[in-house]
DNA sequence: TTAAAATTAATTGTATTCAATTTACTTGAG
DNA sequence: CTCAAGTAAATTGAATACAATTAATTTTAA
């Protein structure tokens, strides 16, 4: 593969690594397929996750699954219901609002940490996926720009060395990553690279409250690029007749 | 005993068809009684829980005994540890540590949205907690006044209207019980409700600098009174031998 | 007596089985 | 043709059975 997938793949495997402890390889094997196809989009939301097809896909029995899905159903990637199994899960627009809001909360308690914790290597790290970043952005390649983004804000977090926000962190993120492939018009840019470059410069100058500010109105720029509609069937019923 | 067992599942079966929401019942009560009896103390951490003994005391399989045992570990109030089964969790001095500045941002997260949301009902519930608090510490009822304690935050955390929000919070107070537990030392004050009451009157107030940073105090007061001992194994050996 | 080795018991991990529920399909009446 | 009822297939829920691992006990040798 190239460069950005072996990048991609290798924060895909990272960030799994800090959001489930004590999985014993088989089913940690599913767990990452699903994460990592709900990540570049593969699986989209809504999607129904037969319990014994991931049986024959992965030669185990429907105890193992079970435990995956389970796993994934914590993180909020899948959604359980009785009787029902495992769907992908699809956050509503109230949802988003509420991950949005909590996220600005946990990235402004991560950065006075990971100020006080930033120097020249974590520094070039970070500039390091911002550029893979351009250049997904510029290669095209939606899915690792999008995971691409996301890692940015999960290394902001590992820096600020607090494993507790970075677990946090992680659930929003790739919930996020769900709300990008359900709400995001197509046209608009999710997360510019330029706001991140801007953002390390930012954290490089030390200056705690700056870097919030600067944050909040990063977060906030992607929130406001969504299409969130809150009257979903009216919409839809109003373009089904052909009325809007 | 056949009697009031098959009443009991009468029971259990007839309220899991009723209450179809999340967990189906029997696993709930099980993660209700783990989880209470953490709380309050009366399941020190390290203890070990044996799938066996509850399939015993709630007459059910262990496929749901373990999936009771997973959600705990979710909410990490219990470790699964391969091939050794749970134990309730012992927090480390570094989590704790962890725990205490992941805790101060999230309720600086939340402080804004619940003075946004703030009226004089919501404000005569955290009253009547606090007031409870007072009168479990008169009373002498300590498990009852540590629980009411976190019951003031996450009342708080309910006020600011955002469900992740308020589901961190609540995995991180139930931690802090854990914390307590091991590290309170005997005659100190772990959360005092004179600062509860402060903090209900800067919020009322409308200040939310102010109410942060008191919110702030609070919480570096609670962590300043726990014993935490970097180097256990040093000083125990020193008071086991008297040298200390 | 002590310590290592072997054996037995206890506990957890996984697969399989059966039951309950839901979904899809067929059938038949209006 | 539509729609309802009924039946069959598929899917999930839960319990049991078996395998693997760990802990405890006994045995044996130095």
């Amino acid at each position: 593969m190239t460069n950005k997938n072996e990048a991609a793949t290798d924060i895909q495997t990272h960030t799994a690594g800090v959001a489930k402890r004590g999985m014993s390889g088989i089913d940690k094997k599913i767990y990452d397929a699903v994460f990592n196809a709900v990540m570049s989009q593969r699986l989209p939301p809504g999607t129904k996750l037969t319990e014994a097809h991931f049986c024959e896909l992965f030669k185990v029995s429907r105890t193992i699954v079970r435990k995956a899905l389970q796993r994934l159903a914590h993180a909020h990637i899948v959604v359980l219901k009785p009787n029902h199994g495992a769907t992908v899960a699809s956050p509503t627009p109230e949802e988003t609002r509420e991950i949005f809001t909590a996220r600005r909360g946990i990235e402004a308690a991560i950065m006075p940490l990971a100020i006080a914790r930033a120097n020249k290597a974590q520094s070039a790290r970070l500039r390091k996926i911002a550029h893979d970043e351009h250049a997904a952005f510029d290669g095209g390649d939606r899915a690792n720009w999008i995971s691409l983004g996301g890692a940015f804000h999960i290394a902001l977090a590992e820096l600020a060395g607090n494993s507790v926000l970075q677990r946090f962190l992680s659930e929003l993120v790739s919930r996020c990553s769900l709300i990008i492939a359900l709400y995001e018009v197509p046209g608009s840019v999710a997360c510019s690279h330029d706001e991140h470059d801007r953002l390390i410069d930012a954290i490089a100058g030390g200056d705690v409250v700056d870097a919030q500010k600067m944050m909040e109105q990063h977060l906030l720029a992607i929130e406001a690029k969504l299409k969130l509609n809150d009257d979903d069937d009216k919409i839809d019923l109003a373009e089904i007749f052909g009325l809007s």
